[in-house]
DNA sequence: TTGCAGTCAATATC
DNA sequence: GATATTGACTGCAA
């Protein structure tokens, strides 16, 4: 019966859970003939004949860092785990190691060949991706990702980069032999991995290939020569172009990938970068705090107010949620290895606010997060900030705004036909204000707040800190083996909180006043309310 | 439609 | 030159 529903009525791979897509898998295999005939194990029954024997395979993904939720912490939780309780079944892990091989993920054919530079990105926009592994089988990385046991992706990125440190290897031939990204999602991704269980499938996947890269004995090797063979492309065409007079393109900056279809692309006019200034991200800044769902209209608002396109304002938006729910997730991290080190506040507390640490700045979307009560980068002003923004609405402001999951309620915009533009609010002003030089009166301390930080150094010097923290902890110990060395490394943690100590204080000085006056407002006028 | 995840690619910074 | 940042885009889900 449900091998006739399934065979009429399949779900879209991207509906189905991990287990319903096992059946999927196994069609898969069987169709490739992976599966041969074996037994397959029926449901509860975990070891067919088939799946029996290969468990005793080697699995390169449980090879890695396997995240503790899915693996008895032993003390060498990189080894081999194969009575993992993670796995809700068993057979699926079976699978799993029956499609992992040892394989050297980066050599893409057998004939010797490197992978042609240009596959990356041709095939990344397949549906099914196949992975660069002469390994095994010709299963696609996201059946390897949907059969892969969780993984510690802070581990994982760690150990990434301390071998592509370690020996010389840049991100961009690593993100485009192994990963197939460019080297900016890469900087991205191993600067600020989102933890296993926030990742969808497609985000998994490169987390996949790296432990499978991280599992191949010979990857630097194969990197490297790739890196050497790179050079020698370059160096020929760098002499056949100048033999042949060519007109030199660029020596392309994907060296020989990329390009399939576009050489003459760049005639067609790009559209030049949007750049916004510092006074039109602070306004951005401050109409987040506000809303961080601002409605159309207020979108439009800021958009006229700040003289750019609304898309522009979208997109920044969801930049910005997005990208400070990633330091948030890392600050989670953080606190969690914090916080088994003493640190006083507990993940799940901070879990609702905005983690306070990385401390604003390239997140300034924790600064923002947190809102006025942050005072971080802007402690002067903050108290000032929060006495204005507090007061009138408390709830919504102590609330962190967009965390985890977007509260929208608690900030959204929609009604309020005035929105947050409604008054200058934070957004008019700095704008005009950058246009005039001199920021218009003390309209309200945000609008202050706001300019001085577009300015002040101190505000400035945002951007170090998060990733700062992370590569800090990527030169730290090694042995990335159980959670608190990938996490907690005890350096870093150390150096964090011989730096936090201040901000910390200043920070609870800063929740304490909030809270204060939260309780105050509540005394006066639904104590009910905010009985919690 | 809206929000999000993931990514690219231009640009900034180191 | 390598890496980090960030505005924009695509595809998907609710």
């Amino acid at each position: 019966g449900s091998v006739s529903d399934m065979l009429s009525r399949p779900k879209p791979w991207s509906k189905l859970t991990q287990k319903g897509r096992e059946p999927f898998i196994r069609m898969q295999l069987w169709l490739n003939g992976e599966l041969g005939q074996g037994v397959l194990p029926v449901q509860g029954q975990q070891q067919g004949p088939v799946l029996h024997s290969v468990t005793s395979l080697q699995d390169p993904l449980q090879q890695g860092c396997v995240s503790s939720e899915s693996t008895p912490k032993t003390s060498a939780s990189c080894s081999p785990a194969p009575e993992s309780p993670m796995s809700s079944s068993e057979s699926v892990k079976s699978l799993t190691e029956l499609v992992q091989q040892p394989c050297p993920p980066i050599e893409a054919s057998k004939d010797g060949k490197p992978p042609e530079p240009s596959d990356p990105p041709a095939s990344d926009s397949q549906p099914a991706t196949p992975l660069p592994l002469s390994g095994h089988s010709a299963l696609s990385i996201q059946e390897l990702v949907a059969m892969s046991p969780e993984l510690d992706t802070y581990g994982i990125t760690k150990r990434v980069k301390e071998v592509l440190t370690d020996n010389n290897l840049g991100q961009r031939l690593f993100g485009e032999t192994i990963l197939g990204l460019t080297q900016g999602s890469v900087s991205d991704l191993l600067a600020r991995p989102k933890p296993w269980h926030k990742l969808s499938l497609k985000g998994r996947e490169p987390f996949v290939r790296m432990q499978l890269w991280l599992n191949d004995p010979n990857n630097v090797e194969k990197l490297m020569d790739m890196k050497r063979m790179e050079k020698k492309a370059y160096m020929k065409r760098r002499h056949s172009s100048v033999s042949d007079s060519q007109p030199c393109e660029p020596p392309s900056v994907g060296t020989e990938y990329s390009q399939g279809a576009s050489p003459q692309p760049q005639h067609q006019l790009k559209k030049p970068r949007v750049v916004l200034a510092p006074e039109e991200k602070e306004a951005l800044k401050r109409a987040y705090q506000q809303k961080p769902y601002p409605s159309p209209k207020t979108i439009e608002d800021l958009a006229t107010q700040l003289n750019l396109k609304t898309s522009t304002v979208i997109n920044w938006f969801h930049n910005y949620r997005s990208r400070i729910r990633r330091e948030l997730f890392i600050e989670e991290i953080q606190a969690g290895s914090q916080g088994q080190a003493g640190a006083s506040d507990s993940p799940s507390a901070r879990s609702g606010r905005a983690a306070p640490s990385s401390e604003g700045d390239s997140c300034d979307g924790v600064e923002a997060t947190e809102g006025p009560g942050s005072a971080d980068t802007e402690e002067p002003k903050s108290q000032g900030e929060a006495e204005r923004e507090e007061a009138p609405r408390p709830a919504e402001q102590t609330e962190p705004p967009p965390s985890g999951t977007p509260g929208p309620d608690d900030a959204r915009d929609d009604d309020h036909e005035g929105g947050p533009a409604e008054g200058p609010g934070p957004l008019s002003s700095p704008a005009t204000a950058t246009a005039t030089a001199a920021p218009a009166a003390p309209e309200d301390a945000a609008t202050s707040a706001a300019a001085a930080p577009g300015e002040g150094p101190a505000a400035r010097s945002s951007a170090p800190p998060p990733s700062s923290s992370s590569s800090s902890s990527s030169s730290a110990p090694r042995r990335p083996s159980s959670l608190q060395s990938l996490f907690g490394l005890p350096e870093a943690a150390g150096a964090r909180d011989s730096r936090d100590n201040p901000l910390r204080k200043k920070k609870a000085a800063n929740l304490n006043s909030i809270i204060h006056r939260l309780e105050k407002a509540a005394s006066r006028e639904e104590p009910i309310e905010w009985e919690f």
